[in-house]
DNA sequence: CTAGTTTTCGACTCTCAGTCGGAAACAGGT
DNA sequence: ACCTGTTTCCGACTGAGAGTCGAAAACTAG
């Protein structure tokens, strides 16, 4: 009874470029939805699963070395979201860190997300859910080191949260709070002033390159031991 | 070349009973994994999305009205989860209020999470990623609304919170943080003391039944407007 | 040497989580 | 009627962290 159901990955790859979040998609040629603009992916093969095979597809059209995160985003499985057959496809959230360009194949080019042109399917929803998924992940993650250069100027990391989040960040927040967490260490080097000049920013690095949650709810935390700043040590009765 | 692939949904249905957070299963009867306890769930139908999918399954095992919560977990998808046939599974959680005592078949029973029982196929790993995604959306969202009954006293609610997480919690916290972000209203009403006597508990209730993300994350937080509190509106210079 | 630019750092304030202790409200026994 | 034990409620205090502001530092260009 049931029709052969057909399983495809599809990657949002995001990427912070000329100051605007941007997403990767390839144009298609034929049919269906012909001259729309399609995510990376393909059809799930044998001997692989969803993560294996989005790394595979995605190496068709960018240096894997480039994309520094991949992440699961969810299933979509509208029965009609693919014309003719019935295609689920596993969706999933790719970053590229700002300094890189990677070659990319002619039908394939990089869109902002503020002004996307017509999409295939239902890409476009994928295309959003990463983008949530990103602001969120930015908030109570170090998800940043995914986006930044492997070093950078405080600036130059505001300057990439804004770009992602859309609205203002405070730079002298931003690292307190990154270098309090230990999210952020300073490289003891600074970067040349740019043409007008300034003071040379010094320059920082994210401390580790895998996600890693910095932000816990209050009621959620774990009680704090005996409060060991100003009180005492275990008050001990001498018998 | 590709061998036929089926889709399945499975869905960790969780809720705290008798102090404990358990999951629903059922035993298998038949080959594979034959008495080994299983997630419920099944093939998803030609007309029928992932989320309509696991509700029509589990509508077979229990009262969909006692299910107040089902999210999306995530794909399983190893080519081995399951022998003979490729078969990839969206894995869903589900919350059932600790208040309900659905009816379920015979095959049917809950199991803590602490000892769950031999289980069929990647399903503990289902589990482990359901008990994580509540962990987590306990702590920045309002999600104790799919866990606590309609109304309930604080203690209950802390109770709920601790069986939960794995760790103790501040009732006199958890009311303040709860009740400041508007997630607990009060009812007016209070309970009956219980049989050793006690002030009688003030009922609570969650302000609204649809997730939302109550905590954010500081620099992701948009600047705040000037402050409006003791400090005077803003300053206008007279010409 | 001065003006302009950019970054960096310290100081202040306010919000909020965590803790503690006492008051309030009940049941049961003397 | 009173006291004791129990549970809940609510205030006050403390400390950490976020948001803001402004001045100092370090550079370029003229």
């Amino acid at each position: 009874m049931a029709r052969p159901t057909e399983h495809e990955v599809l990657a949002a790859v995001l990427q912070i470029r000329c100051g605007s979040l941007q997403v990767l998609a390839w144009q298609r040629a034929l049919p269906p939805d012909s001259g729309r603009w399609s995510l990376p992916g393909g059809l799930l093969g044998d001997d692989e699963d969803v993560e294996q095979s989005v790394r595979r597809q995605l190496a068709e059209k960018v240096d894997l070395g480039e994309v520094t995160h991949v992440e699961q985003l969810g299933v979509f499985s509208r029965p009609d979201r693919v014309p003719d057959v019935r295609r689920v496809a596993t969706a999933f959230l790719g970053l590229v860190p700002s300094d890189a360009d990677p070659a990319v194949p002619p039908d394939t080019q990089w869109h902002p997300l503020a002004a996307l042109p017509p999409t295939a399917f239902d890409h476009a929803a994928i295309v959003a859910d990463a983008h949530d998924r990103l602001r969120a992940k930015l908030s109570y993650t170090n998800l940043g080191f995914a986006l930044a250069p492997r070093e950078f100027t405080i600036s130059a990391l505001r300057d990439l949260y804004v770009a992602a989040l859309g609205h203002p960040v405070s730079a002298t927040n931003l690292q307190r709070v990154l270098t309090r967490r230990q999210v952020l260490e300073p490289t003891g080097a600074v970067a040349p002033p740019g043409p007008a000049g300034g003071r040379p920013a010094a320059l920082f690095r994210f401390t580790d390159h895998v996600l890693r949650v910095t932000d816990a709810f209050a009621v959620l935390r774990p009680p704090t031991g005996p409060p060991s700043g100003p009180g005492e040590a275990t008050r001990v009765v001498v018998p």
